[in-house]
DNA sequence: CTCATTTTTGACATATTCCTCATTTTTCTT
DNA sequence: AAGAAAAATGAGGAATATGTCAAAAATGAG
């Protein structure tokens, strides 16, 4: 098994102790399990056989499930939200923070689909992550408005209708095509206010240089 | 077992013969099970239970799990957009359409968590539930941009989206609150174009008779 | 009410997954 | 390279689920 491309854990932990060196292969191999079946549906069997490791390793790191999920989704959550706030520290205006994150997190997905796959099923299941991302995007939002740019409540509800267009890209259109991206860009901005023509123009103008280029 | 209140199958199954009856003892029972455990999480024997039969009886009806679900969500997307579509057939300006058939939907949430949670559940395993959900809203949707309201490409994307809002109104609050469902219609109409303040007047003027009522 | 037919029953054989732990193997420090 | 500590192993017992079927019970047409 372990034909993963993409393995986050295992560069992390290259160099350290081979305790540390496993929890990256079994996380790694979480990922790619956990997107192609489903939480409910791995068996902890499908991860150790993926790691390339007998079956009672895994009780040497974790108890269950559960908690290799925690781990997965919350070092993919931070990973993420990491590279994307970095890539933006220079924009200011709010609008176009918000549909430059949008795009890039798609973007994300189109390259490593089983990130974001995870990292949602990871949202809705470990109160924990969803908190963690809540709070990240929360910031975004509340600067549109403190920008005066628009005029809707940043609740609870609206961070999580925002996560859930997220999801519905990555549902409909797996391979996250620059059109995907633009139209969901644009509903975003829509959600939060905008009109439809406005939207169709910020969204050109903050993806140009990240889709076409 | 069975301490369920809706009974939806069994009511349309009164009268006829005993193989019916349990079929719908068995629905009915679903519905509830798979509600609260969710998909995966069901075993046959749980609903079996549910219904007070024995465990065998199951297998005189259904081969397995997808089987069922596929009857329950079916079943439960016709009666439900029945009664929407039977409630809205005078109503002809399409925004309110839109506002209306969200709001009731929410209604029926309300009153029926367990329905619309199946519901949802089916529409994204069943491919023949998701059809018939898309169908149905497509309608309204494109009567919207026929009447020149606003202007946005009506496509898969967007029907799933406004089902994804739905069912986030559900996740975040499933008591159901008149905020939850006025802040949801706002942003569906928000999201096929609308601004944010006509939003709010058109959510007014449709869910005021329906809501404070 | 009768009784052929339909339906239900639940014990059981099969299958799957979980989790432990005594033993073996590997690691890595000195 | 030695050897104590750390990590990995995988066979197997416990627990849970599935699907079958011969026998028992319920149904409902006449």
């Amino acid at each position: 098994m372990n034909s993963s491309v993409h393995q986050l854990f295992r560069q992390q932990t290259i160099g350290k102790k081979k305790r540390e060196r496993t929890r990256g292969a079994l996380l790694d191999s979480a990922i790619s399990v956990f997107a192609n079946k489903g939480y409910e549906g791995t068996r902890i069997s499908d991860i150790t056989a993926h790691a390339d490791v007998a079956n009672g390793t895994f009780y040497n790191y974790y108890q269950d499930k559960d908690q290799l999920l925690h781990d997965v989704a919350l070092g993919l959550a931070i990973e993420i939200t990491g590279r994307i706030n970095e890539e933006m520290s220079e924009v200011k205006h709010a609008p176009t923070r918000v549909a430059l994150a949008t795009a890039k997190l798609l973007r994300t997905a189109r390259k490593e689909p089983e990130w974001l796959d995870v990292l949602l099923q990871g949202a809705f299941i470990v109160p924990e992550v969803q908190s963690a991302t809540i709070q990240y995007l929360r910031q975004d939002l509340e600067m549109v408005v403190y920008q005066g740019e628009f005029n809707v409540d940043i609740d609870l509800l609206l961070v999580n209708q925002f996560i859930s267009l997220i999801r519905v890209a990555a549902l409909v259109d797996p391979i996250m095509s620059d059109e995907t991206i633009k139209s969901t860009c644009e509903a975003v901005l829509r959600l939060v206010g905008m009109s439809t023509a406005n939207a169709k123009t910020q969204v050109t103008a903050a993806c140009e240089s990240l889709l076409e280029a």
